[in-house]
DNA sequence: GTAAACACTTGACCTATGGTAAGAAATGAA
DNA sequence: TTCATTTCTTACCATAGGTCAAGTGTTTAC
């Protein structure tokens, strides 16, 4: 499976793990597919499943009372995606993830992911460095949000992400942003 | 060290450790002191130590190009700080660090954290967890400050967080919560 | 014990962004 | 090819929160 490779690649980036190792790695994901627009986690469900990206573009969002949908991550290949605290703690996702392109994944439950760490500790490591990257991203990006004009950080994403505005509407760029539409729109136009 | 205990025993909740694993654990750590109102780190610098606060109260801040302080951490007792980008990727620490009480703490080079994991591969584990679940609580924040007002976010904190309210100026509170302390002025008249 | 620095509030006014509504342009389905 | 849906833009008005300025307590430092 030509698609399980970039999954090992980054596991073998922060922990070096054997070919037997491997094979446990990859018995412990499933591969699983979705359609542009598909649900893959509804608010309220458990989310049963971490997911390795492969191939795809997904969003996270959630909905508030008036039914309006907050988009705060947008996903592409070769990353992880899932509601990490439904994930870990087994509760009701507070979140949705649904397809923006066709996409490959290979999901991993929580079952398996409890075990093949205990299998194989080192990937503690690949797990730790993981969580501690997003989240010194997670606060430059709180940071951003709280303190930067709407401007500032569409320039910041023209110039990190670029690929991103060629296969994600403008829609769910602007409320990842943190803006509508509308705002986007004028922002778009005044440079 | 009296004060050792909580460290070791957040240590052991996660991933239990033997009695000479815990002296490891110790002689990486140094006891350190903070006067109130001085800086523990300053833009500009290298950030060498990640810092557990034994006892005490400190803010996370970063400048702006108008020269105001916008906090986005404020940590007090048994828990960590730190810049984390600084102490990992080794550059220029881009927070400011300042204490708001008189502080103890325990601190660890980057050197000796390196050189623990790799003595002690089980505390990978612990601080995986812990990066899990502060990438999961900021995250939770990001959302709440794109998309809940201000009021919202204050209650939230008068509920989850009452003892900061007593340790903790208004107009850092204000700046955490992302408004400005004329605003959190008006929100606290209006209840 | 007193001056300086800090902490908090209030008021008047301003601005970035939101809400609503509508239309144009692009894409997709029959 | 045509109609429907999605995507993006524009215009007008509303509002949460910011900015500036002033005033009152309350600590802190010498």
């Amino acid at each position: 499976m030509k698609e399980d490779n970039k999954l090992l690649y980054y596991f073998n980036k922060w922990s070096a793990i054997t070919k037997e190792e491997e094979a446990t790695i990859l018995s412990a994901f499933e591969p699983v597919t979705i359609k542009k627009r598909k649900d893959l986690l509804v608010s309220g469900q458990t989310c049963n499943y971490l997911y390795f990206i492969t191939q795809g573009c997904l969003r996270s969002f959630y909905i508030n009372s008036k039914g309006i949908e907050h988009i705060y991550q947008i996903r592409m290949d070769n990353s992880w995606i899932s509601d990490l605290e439904s994930f870990f703690s087994k509760s009701p996702a507070k979140y949705n993830i649904e397809a923006i392109e066709d996409s490959n994944m290979l999901r991993i439950s929580h079952e398996q992911f409890e075990q093949l760490l205990i299998k194989i500790p080192r990937l503690e490591r690949y797990f730790r460095i993981l969580f501690q990257k997003a989240y010194i991203n997670a606060l430059n990006r709180l940071n951003a949000t709280m303190w930067e004009t709407a401007m500032d950080r569409y320039n910041e994403m023209l110039k990190e992400n670029p690929e991103i505005f060629q296969r994600v509407p403008l829609v769910y760029i602007a409320s990842y942003l943190g803006i509508t539409p509308e705002s986007l729109s004028r922002i778009r136009r005044q440079k």
